[in-house]
DNA sequence: CTCCAGGACACTT
DNA sequence: AAGTGTCATGGA
């Protein structure tokens, strides 16, 4: 199905937001900007395209394919989207920055990087996508999977029209198969099964998404919540949670992360397996260096600084 | 050919 | 409960 919408386009100042590291630094995949040298980002919010464009240095004109009622809720919108609620001087402990001013030195310049607030289903998939591949594969596939299942959307952009895909839902990937959805799951069989049988889960409601971003529910409930699902364990939960279910205490630990506690905070050992009680025993390491509530926050921002300046990868 | 990429899981102790 | 080997796939 092709649909043509007309685009509305706001101005917001959003100076204090790091736009390209918040969009591509690994929480999503579905951000894409244009390879013409132009800062031009554009991406899918829940079927609506969003194009960001920078016009100055602090502004920036946002098209919407799907008009706002006013403008007061596109901004509430946006500020909720990229969590603008959260003070970034609030991340950090206090005596961060005086224990650490080494790497304090080093994050600075990426406090303006934001856990988006994403779709939890489109979260849920994207992450179980993402078990033991880079983000250049993972990026595929998720596009892959839009292409495929997604629907079909063409809007104007710099003047020509430009497709794009919804991200499918989960009745849609509940009712496709395994050999199909490898397609887009880079040939990997198992966990082609593994999403359709988390899609029909959420389907029939048997996984209520909604329910475990209630501040009221324990992480840890939450968190083997998502594990009782067959290619969820430890450290795709916490992605699900930080970054689609709004868990901003979730703290994932993969290879970067790890290497960053032994490196930067000397907690654990690089070259140690990551088993369950390692992974526990450095998450809860972390808890103490970081403010609980704020961890996966504020580890994001490490993630992302350790990435970039140190290891210089340049691909997400 | 080897190693790595934002791991998960079954199978021994 | 905790540790260890295996699985799965494409890209560098």
């Amino acid at each position: 199905m092709t649909q043509t919408e007309k685009l509305k386009t706001v101005k917001k100042d959003l100076r204090s937001i790091d736009i390209e590291g918040s969009l591509f630094s690994g929480q999503c995949f579905r951000w894409d900007y244009l390879r013409n040298g132009k800062q031009i980002y554009f991406g899918v919010i829940d079927d609506n395209i969003f194009i960001i464009k920078k016009a100055k240095q602090t502004s920036y004109t946002i098209t919407t394919s799907k008009n706002f009622s006013h403008d007061e809720a596109f901004h509430e919108f946006m500020n909720n989207y990229f969590c603008l609620d959260i003070d970034p001087n609030e991340l950090f402990p206090v005596e961060f920055s005086e224990r650490y001013p080494g790497i304090w030195k080093l994050i600075k310049p990426y406090l303006g990087l934001k856990i988006l607030r994403q779709n939890a289903f489109e979260t849920l998939i994207t992450f179980m996508c993402a078990q033991g591949l880079g983000m250049k594969i993972i990026r595929r596939q998720i596009s892959y999977l839009a292409k495929e299942y997604g629907e079909q959307y063409t809007v104007p952009l710099e003047g020509k029209p430009f497709i794009y895909y919804g991200f499918p839902s989960p009745e849609t990937l509940a009712g496709t198969n395994p050999e199909s959805l490898r397609l887009c799951t880079n040939n990997n069989c198992i966990r082609a099964k593994n999403i359709i049988d988390a899609a029909k889960s959420v389907a029939s409601g048997v996984l209520d998404l909604e329910c475990l971003k209630d501040p009221e529910m324990p992480l840890e409930t939450a968190r083997k919540r998502l594990c009782a699902h067959s290619g969820i364990g430890y450290k795709i939960a916490d992605c699900i949670l930080l970054f689609g279910l709004h868990r901003f205490s979730a703290f994932p630990i993969d290879t970067h992360v790890r290497q960053y506690l032994a490196s930067w905070f000397s907690v654990g050992d690089a070259l140690q397996t990551l088993t369950q009680k390692n992974y526990l025993f450095l998450q809860d390491q972390a808890l103490r260096l970081l403010k609980p509530e704020f961890a996966g926050f504020a580890g994001h921002i490490l993630f992302h600084s350790w990435r970039k300046e140190i290891k210089h990868l340049t691909t997400y």
